[in-house]
RNA sequence: GGCGACGUAGCCAAGUGGCCUAAGGCGGCGGUUUGCAAAACCGCUAUUCCCCGGUUCGAGUCCGGGCGUCGCCUCCA
């Protein structure tokens, strides 16, 4: 069965047919390392890799590309602020995304370029832009000139006429149109620089992704995705730029995920209206996070409330006590009714909410199952195959502490009571678990702010 | 102002012309289990899909209008 997903750039559904038969390369906007990864970079990120694992599933050979814009205006700007290094700030940013991701457990890229690793091949862009008639110098900046490029607007559905009307912001009196964007900042004082043939100064935002994606791709390439706010201008500015520097098509499918909202508002580094995902993480279990963010589909704008979460971990909860009260199987037999529904689901635009609820109506049979004593096994076998490809990560899944923190809850529990007897002086009592706790290799002292145990 | 998305049970949320007398989750209610509880499990929980017209043999699903919410229009995942 072949997967229909919605390609922004055609407005429609289309089917998904890569450039090659058995590979497929995927290209993720990454994050601007200038603030922390919050929730809805997380959705973005984790609805990538779900799609990811989806083609995976059917078989398909994924190279993952997933940058890091790692200067730009903001991050020099933060820095300031903060009086760090402008690379300092950056790294942490993005230590802290990648830590959130592996919890997450999103897939690694395959590769994860950043814009400064790459500022040779962008000035080398630059000048075949310029060459070719699309770009302009200008006080030791390069502009893109948007008019020269016929296409502009295709991906977002604007046209120059109606930008014009809606032109909000005070234009740069270097550009001659001011849609025209930077493909290249000239620097100001004190800032971080490279040297170009236009002076010192530093790439712009958006050509570092037409870059890097046909580095590691080539162009066009198959799958370029991103939430919905990148659309215009940052994705637009990157079609104009590459398809008029290389005269093919950059990308042939372009797939958008819609915003995480926060009191109705777009959860945005901008307004501080944000959860960081780390603390997030701190608070609930990563597979919640991942099974709230499912249960939407990715192209409606989701609400996040706290109560939202604590929801999925009631739910996971469920699956949770399914995997626990099922024996262990390997290599089960599946059942391929829901495994069918599941692709149908599934190839219908990433449909991961319906997808989901047949987590729960596997669970549901195999509780039954269970009731009449019987054992769920295909049930299960099923649903372990169905996490795996939505990207629960399995061991996670079980209520079980690590031993070592459940021997100590355990001891505390005994050792309680111990006190309490011997506070009631039940000596012997309390001294008879004492020695059986030494046999089993604990060993107990009796201290005046109470006992301890060494194992 | 321009472009676009959306409005389904108490809440979250699938469903895009007939398997919808509308999935799934949370909550609520009833039951099984239990010394009692908790937990767990099972069952029930929208005659109806924002409102008004229209198209059609047939509409939550298509079209027109209205009301409301949200996103984008060079900070953005």
């Amino acid at each position: 069965m072949p997967l229909r997903v919605y390609n922004t750039l055609k407005k429609d559904y289309e089917i998904f047919s890569p450039i090659n038969e058995s590979q497929v390369g995927i290209y993720m906007c990454g994050m601007t390392v200038q603030d922390r990864p919050h929730l809805g970079h997380m959705r973005t990120f984790l609805f990538g890799d779900v799609l990811r694992r989806y083609l995976e599933y059917k078989g398909f050979e994924i190279t993952y590309i997933q940058n890091f814009t790692d200067i730009d205006d903001k991050i020099i700007e933060k820095s300031r602020k903060e009086g760090i290094d402008w690379r300092a700030l950056g790294d942490k940013n993005e230590n802290e995304y990648l830590e959130s991701a592996q919890k997450l457990n999103i897939k690694p890229a395959t590769y994860y370029p950043r814009a400064t690793q790459f500022v040779e091949e962008i000035i080398e862009m630059v000048q075949l832009l310029i060459e070719k008639g699309f770009a302009y110098e200008s006080g030791g900046s390069v502009y893109f000139e948007v008019s020269k490029f016929k296409g502009y607007g295709k991906l977002s559905g604007k046209n120059l006429e109606d930008l014009k009307e809606s032109f909000r912001i005070e234009s740069d009196p270097g550009k001659k149109n001011p849609f025209d964007f930077a493909l290249w900042k000239a620097q100001k004082e004190g800032e971080p620089y490279w040297y170009s043939p236009w002076g010192k100064g530093r790439p712009g935002w958006h050509i570092e992704c037409s870059v890097m994606s046909a580095h590691f791709l080539g162009q066009p390439f198959d799958i370029h995705m991103g939430g919905q706010d990148l659309i215009f201008p940052h994705h637009e500015d990157e079609i104009a730029q590459a398809e008029a520097a290389h005269n093919v098509q950059f990308v042939r499918y372009w797939i958008h995920s819609a915003p995480m909202l926060l009191k109705g508002e777009k959860m945005s580094k901008s307004t501080g209206l944000y959860f960081a995902a780390k603390e997030l993480l701190e608070q609930y279990s990563p597979e919640s996070i991942r099974l709230f963010i499912l249960q939407k589909h990715y192209r409606s704008p989701a609400e996040y409330m706290q109560e939202y979460l604590d929801e999925a971990e009631r739910a996971l909860y469920r699956i949770k006590n399914f995997l626990e009260s099922t024996p262990s199987i390997e290599n089960g037999v599946v059942n391929e009714n829901y495994v069918e529904k599941f692709q149908r689901f599934m190839d219908d635009d990433l449909n991961t909410p319906a997808a989901v609820s047949l987590i729960f109506d596997l669970i549901r049979e195999g509780n039954q199952k269970l009731a009449n004593g019987e054992i769920p096994t295909e049930e299960k076998s099923t649903l372990l195959l169905l996490l795996e490809v939505l990207g629960f990560n399995i061991s996670n899944l079980s209520t079980k502490k690590p031993e070592v923190d459940l021997i100590k809850e355990l001891m505390e529990v005994i050792l309680d009571v111990r006190q309490l007897l011997r506070k009631n002086k039940h000596f012997q009592l309390a001294d008879e678990i004492r020695e059986k706790l030494e046999q089993l290799g604990f060993k107990i002292k009796d201290t005046k702010e109470g006992s301890v145990f060494e194992f």
